[in-house]
DNA sequence: GCGGACTGCTTACCT
DNA sequence: ACAGGTAAGCAGTCCGCG
C-alpha cells in the first residue's frame, strides 16, 4: 500500500506482528528503584520513571524520530519523536509487544532446570540464525524476558544464570531499534496509531548512472542507504540553558552532590526567539547599569524564592523538545535535580532523569554539548582540531569567533546586570554552537543517528566506536546473523602474525619513507583516497571473511602476513564499509563541490560527506581494539598489510618511470618533478592494478624536509604555508616562538624560486637573530615563555615519572588551586633545582635563559637544516658575548 | 659520587 | 577508550671510573 503524499512515499512498516499482545502494565515489582545501574562497564540504562509524558496522537504529518525509549512504569518501548510543525515531542508506545531476550546454545531442557523459576522469564522458541563465522545456519534458544532488568542489569538476571550465551549485553532500547528497523533522525507518521516510515521520493535511474561500476549485490545495498542520507533535516525547536551558582571560592565549581548554595541566575535561549535571564532576588544586590553585551531584547525576570525560579525553569524543560547545555549532565541538570530536592520537591516531580553521569529529560532530548565537543572522532574528523581545549571559551572562540565575558568577581559579588550578562552569553553561545553553518550541529547529529540507528542522547554522549557498533548490530540483526561474541572471533581467528615497529603495539601499520634533507621545488604529492576503507571494500575484508573457515580460500593470502581471505561470500564489514565509502566519494563529496547548486544544497552534502567521514575515518581502527566487541585483530592486520603492499608497489613503479619519490607516508607520495603525463600514467597504473583512486592530494612551489619524518614545511601552489609536525606549530610551544616561527613562514611564503632562497635566508637569520636578542635581554613576558601542556590525568596520578607540566601543577596545588585532566597547565623553565613554575608563580627574572635558547636551536633547526644553515653561525657570536657578561 | 649512555614516559603530532 | 608510527624533551637508571 503506497500513498503518495507531496514529494513523500508513504508504506506501510514491514514490521511482523506478535501474536500474544501483553496486556498494559501499570506496575512494576518492588525493590527496582534503587538498582537501576547496571554494574557492568556498559553505559547504564537509565530507566525512566517519571510520570512525565508528551501527547500519543492517533494521527500526525511528518515527524522526525529522535528517540527510542524504555518506559518502566508501562514496561514497553516507546519513542519520542519530533514534530516541525508543532515544534513539540509527540510519543508513540510499541503496539507489539516486543520483549527483551537473549539467545542461547543450551537445550530447552537445561534451560529449564535452571531458569524456569525466574520471575522475569517470559518464555523459550527455537529459532534459526545464521554464524557468519562458520558459515551455517544454526538452531539457537531465544530466551525471552518480560523486562530489561532480567535479561541483564541485576545480579540474578537471566544472563548471569546461564551458560553460553549471545546477544545479552545490548540495551533493550537499541534492542529494540534495531528489530523493528528503525531509524532514529529519519521520517515516519502516526496513522490510526500506526507508526509508519516516510521515504523521500528519489529519482533512482540518475543515480544509477553514477554508480555503473559496482556489482549488483553493492548497488542494491547503497540504494537501500540512499533515501535515509538524502532526506533534510529539520531546523529543530531547541533552548540553550545556563546557570549560575554562588560559591565561596573563585576557581572551584559548586559539587551538585551536595548543591550547598543557591542557584542565583538562569538565562535561557532558544531558537525560536526567547531571550530571558531569571534572577533570583537577593538584598545585598544592586541592579548596576545594563552593560553594552547584555542587548535590549534580552528579558529579566526577577524571583522572590528559589525555588519559584527552579520551577519556572522546569516549565522549559519539559515544553521544549530539545535542551542544549554545556555541561549539563555534569553540573546544571544535575545542580538543578538536586537542589529542587534540598528546596523540598518530590523527585517524581522533578522533569530531570539524573543518572551517575547523565542527565535526560522525560519528555525531550538533552544535548550536553561539552560531552559532544570532547568526542575525539569529532573535534579531529568534523573540526579538524579546530578547538584544542575542550572549554566553552575556547570552542567558541574557534568556531564562532565569540569569547565569554569576562568578570573579575566572584558570582556573589557581580550586579543583577553583570550576572546577567554573564550567564546570558553563556547560553547563547550554546544555541549558536548549534545554529552556526546552517544548522551544521544539529544536522550532523542527526546523520550519525541515521547511519549509526542511534537515538539522539546516545549519539551526542557516546564514541565513534559505539557508533560503529550499533551501525553493525543493525545490520546482523536485520540480516538473521547471529552477532558473534568477541571471544568467538578471538577463538577462530587467532592473533596477530606481524610485529610492530613500537613497543607494546599489537601489530604493524603503516610504511613511512625518510626524506633527504633539502628543499625541493615543483612537488606533486599523490595519495590513495580513503586508503584503509578502500582496502576493507576492495579485498572483501570482514571479520569472517579473513581466515575463513573454506580450505578452498586459503589460497587467496595477504601479502606480507599469513592470512587468507574468503572467495566465496561478501564479507559484511566489506559491504557496508564499501558501501559509505563509494557513496560518499562518488556522490556526496562530489555534490558538495557541484557549483551548479545553491550554496545551502551544497552545505547539506558537505554535512553528510563529514558524517560519513567520520565512520569511514574510524571503521578499519575498531577492528584493532579490544574496546569494540567486534575486534579482529588478522583484519585489522591485513589492512595495514596490504596497505604497505599497495604503497610499496606504487613507489617502486614510479621509480620505474625514473620518477623521484622524495618522501611517502602511509598513502601519499610526494614525487619531484613530475610530467602532468606521468603523474597521469602512474595514476592509470595504480587504478587499475589496485582499483583504489589515486588522486593530486597538493602540488608544492617548493617543500623543505628536515630529514626527519612527519615534519615538513612548503608552500603550496595557492600560496598557502603548509607546515606538518614541525615544533614551531606545536600548540605546547612558546608563543614567542611561534611568533618567531610564523614571522618565518611569512618570507618563505614569498620564495618563488631557488635564487629568492638568497633574501629570505638572510631575513630568517634576522628574525632569529631578533628573537635571541629579545630572550637575552628579557623583552618576552612570562606568558610569551609559557610552554602549554594538558594534564591528561590528575597530578598524584603520575607514578612512573614526573612531567615538568605535572610539576608545575603540584605546585599550583599547593597554593590552593584545583587541577583537573583536560586542564592545559602553563609553565616556564626557571633556574634552581625545580626548573619550571606555573606562569601564575613565576617572575621574569628567575627564566632560565640558556635553556630557552636550546629551545629557539630545537624549533629553528627543522627548517634550517634544509636550508643549509646553521644555527651557531647566526647567535654563535651573541653566545659567546652573552657568556663573558 | 658523578656523568654520560641508555631506556622509558609523556605529549603532540601525521596518516 | 578507533589504529600504528614519529619527534622531542625530560625522568630515571645503569655502569664505568683505580
Amino acid at each position: 500500500m503506497a500513498i503518495t503524499l507531496d514529494k513523500f512515499i508513504i508504506k506501510e512498516d514491514k514490521r511482523e506482528e506478535k501474536k500474544d499482545k501483553e496486556e498494559l502494565k501499570e506496575y512494576l515489582e518492588e525493590g527496582i528503584e534503587e538498582s537501576i545501574y547496571e554494574e557492568e562497564e556498559e553505559p547504564e540504562e537509565v530507566i525512566e520513571r517519571t510520570s512525565f509524558e508528551a501527547e500519543t496522537p492517533k494521527n500526525t504529518g511528518i515527524l522526525y524520530l529522535l528517540s527510542v525509549s524504555y518506559s518502566a512504569i508501562r514496561n514497553k518501548a516507546f519513542l519520542k519523536l519530533y514534530d516541525p510543525e508543532k515544534g513539540k515531542i509527540v510519543f508513540w508506545y510499541d503496539d507489539t509487544g516486543h520483549k527483551p531476550y537473549l539467545f542461547t546454545n543450551q537445550s530447552i531442557e537445561q534451560l529449564s532446570s535452571k531458569v524456569i523459576s525466574h520471575p522475569g522469564l517470559e518464555k523459550f522458541e527455537e529459532v534459526e540464525k545464521y554464524d557468519l563465522l562458520y558459515d551455517r545456519k544454526i538452531k539457537v534458544i531465544k530466551v525471552i524476558a518480560k523486562d530489561p532488568l532480567s535479561i541483564g542489569g541485576r545480579r540474578d538476571s537471566l544472563r548471569e544464570m546461564i551458560e553460553n550465551t549471545w546477544e545479552d549485553n545490548i540495551r533493550y532500547h537499541e534492542c529494540y531499534t534495531y528489530d523493528m528497523n528503525l531509524i532514529p533522525g529519519y521520517t515516519y507518521m502516526i496513522k490510526d496509531g500506526k507508526l509508519i516510515r516516510v521515504d523521500q521520493q528519489i529519482n533512482y535511474e540518475s543515480l544509477k548512472s553514477s554508480f555503473k561500476d559496482l556489482p549488483e549485490e553493492r548497488l542494491k545495498y547503497l540504494l537501500e542507504w540512499f533515501p535515509l542520507l538524502s532526506t533534510p533535516v529539520p531546523n529543530y525547536r531547541r533552548i540553550a540553558i545556563d546557570i549560575e551558582v554562588i560559591s565561596e571560592y573563585v576557581d572551584r565549581i559548586p559539587d551538585p552532590h551536595t548543591a550547598k548554595n543557591p542557584i542565583v541566575c538562569v538565562s535561557l535561549v532558544s531558537s525560536d526567539g526567547l531571550n530571558k535571564v531569571l534572577m533570583l532576588k537577593r538584598s545585598d544586590v544592586r541592579e548596576g547599569i545594563r552593560p553594552p553585551e547584555l542587548s535590549e531584547n534580552v528579558e529579566i525576570e526577577y524571583f522572590d524564592s528559589e525555588i519559584a525560579l527552579i520551577k519556572e525553569v522546569f516549565k522549559y524543560l519539559i515544553e521544549y523538545p530539545i535542551v542544549l547545555t554545556f555541561n549539563g549532565d555534569g553540573f546544571d541538570l544535575h545542580y538543578l535535580w538536586k537542589r529542587a530536592q534540598l528546596l523540598g520537591m518530590r523527585k517524581e516531580d522533578i522533569p530531570i532523569i539524573m543518572g551517575r553521569d547523565i542527565a535526560l529529560l522525560p519528555i525531550g532530548i538533552h544535548i550536553d554539548l561539552y560531552k559532544f565537543f570532547h568526542n575525539h572522532a569529532i573535534q579531529v574528523y568534523a573540526f579538524g582540531n579546530a578547538y584544542r581545549e575542550v572549554t566553552l571559551d575556547a570552542i567558541a572562540s574557534s568556531l564562532l569567533n565569540m569569547k565569554k565575558i569576562q568578570i573579575e568577581r566572584s558570582i556573589a559579588e557581580l550586579d543583577y546586570l553583570q550576572l546577567a550578562s554573564y550567564c546570558y552569553r553563556d547560553a547563547l553561545i550554546a544555541l549558536k554552537l548549534t545554529s552556526e553553518n546552517s544548522n551544521l550541529i544539529m544536522n550532523l547529529i542527526t546523520m550519525i543517528m541515521r547511519i549509526s540507528r542511534m537515538s539522539m542522547e546516545d549519539v551526542v554522549r557516546q564514541g565513534i566506536s559505539k557508533w560503529i557498533k550499533s551501525m553493525l548490530y543493525h545490520e546482523h540483526r536485520v540480516r538473521g546473523y547471529l552477532i558473534p561474541r568477541q571471544s568467538d572471533i578471538e577463538a577462530l581467528k587467532g592473533i596477530a602474525s606481524t610485529t610492530a615497529i613500537i613497543k607494546g603495539k599489537k601489530y604493524m601499520g603503516a610504511i613511512v619513507i625518510r626524506p633527504e634533507s633539502d628543499v625541493y621545488f615543483n612537488v606533486v604529492v599523490l595519495d590513495f583516497a580513503s586508503l584503509y576503507p578502500s582496502i576493507i571494500s576492495r579485498w572483501n575484508l570482514s571479520y569472517e571473511t579473513v581466515r575463513c573457515i573454506h580450505e578452498e580460500c586459503k589460497s587467496n593470502v595477504v601479502p606480507d602476513t599469513k592470512h587468507w581471505i574468503c572467495k566465496k561470500r561478501i564479507g559484511l564489514m566489506s559491504l557496508i564499509i564499501g558501501m559509505l565509502r563509494d557513496v560518499r566519494v562518488k556522490w556526496f563529496k562530489h555534490k558538495s563541490k557541484d557549483p551548479s547548486i545553491s550554496e545551502e544544497e551544497r552545505n547539506w552534502y558537505k554535512v553528510v560527506q563529514q558524517a560519513l567521514k567520520v565512520f569511514l575515518n574510524a571503521s578499519y581502527g575498531v577492528f584493532g581494539s579490544e574496546v569494540f566487541p567486534l575486534y579482529c585483530l588478522p583484519l585489522a592486520e591485513s589492512t595495514t598489510a596490504i596497505g604497505r603492499y599497495i604503497i610499496r608497489e606504487t613507489i617502486n613503479r614510479a621509480r620505474e618511470m625514473s620518477l623521484r619519490v622524495i618522501y611517502a607516508d602511509t598513502d601519499s607520495l610526494f614525487i619531484y618533478k613530475p610530467t602532468e603525463d606521468q603523474i597521469y600514467q602512474l595514476q592509470e597504473w595504480a587504478e587499475s592494478k589496485f582499483g583504489i583512486d589515486l588522486e593530486v592530494d597538493k602540488r608544492y612551489t617548493f617543500v623543505t624536509f628536515s630529514g626527519r619524518k612527519k615534519n615538513y614545511l612548503g608552500v603550496l601552489d595557492n600560496g598557502i604555508v603548509d607546515i606538518k609536525g614541525l615544533v614551531g606549530k606545536k600548540r605546547n610551544t612558546p608563543v614567542f616562538l611561534k611568533q618567531a616561527f610564523s614571522d618565518m613562514t611569512q618570507i618563505l611564503k614569498e620564495v618563488k624560486t631557488p635564487e629568492d632562497f638568497k633574501y629570505a635566508k638572510e631575513k630568517i637569520k634576522e628574525i632569529i637573530q631578533n628573537c635571541y636578542n629579545n630572550l637575552k635581554n628579557r623583552k618576552y613576558t612570562l606568558d610569551d615563555l609559557a610552554f602549554k601542556v594538558m594534564l591528561s590525568r590528575p597530578p598524584d596520578k603520575y607514578v612512573k615519572t614526573t612531567p615538568q607540566h605535572v610539576k608545575a601543577a603540584r605546585q599550583l596545588q599547593d597554593k590552593g588551586k584545583e587541577v583537573k585532566p583536560g586542564d592545559i597547565i602553563s609553565f616556564v623553565k626557571v633556574q634552581g633545582p625545580i626548573g619550571v613554575k606555573p606562569v601564575q608563580l613565576a617572575r621574569l627574572d628567575e627564566i632560565d635563559i640558556e635553556k630557552y635558547i636550546g629551545h629557539i636551536q630545537s624549533t629553528f633547526d627543522q627548517v634550517l637544516d634544509a636550508l643549509g644553515i646553521e644555527f651557531e653561525e647566526i647567535i654563535g657570536a651573541k653566545k659567546l658575548e652573552f657568556f663573558t657578561n
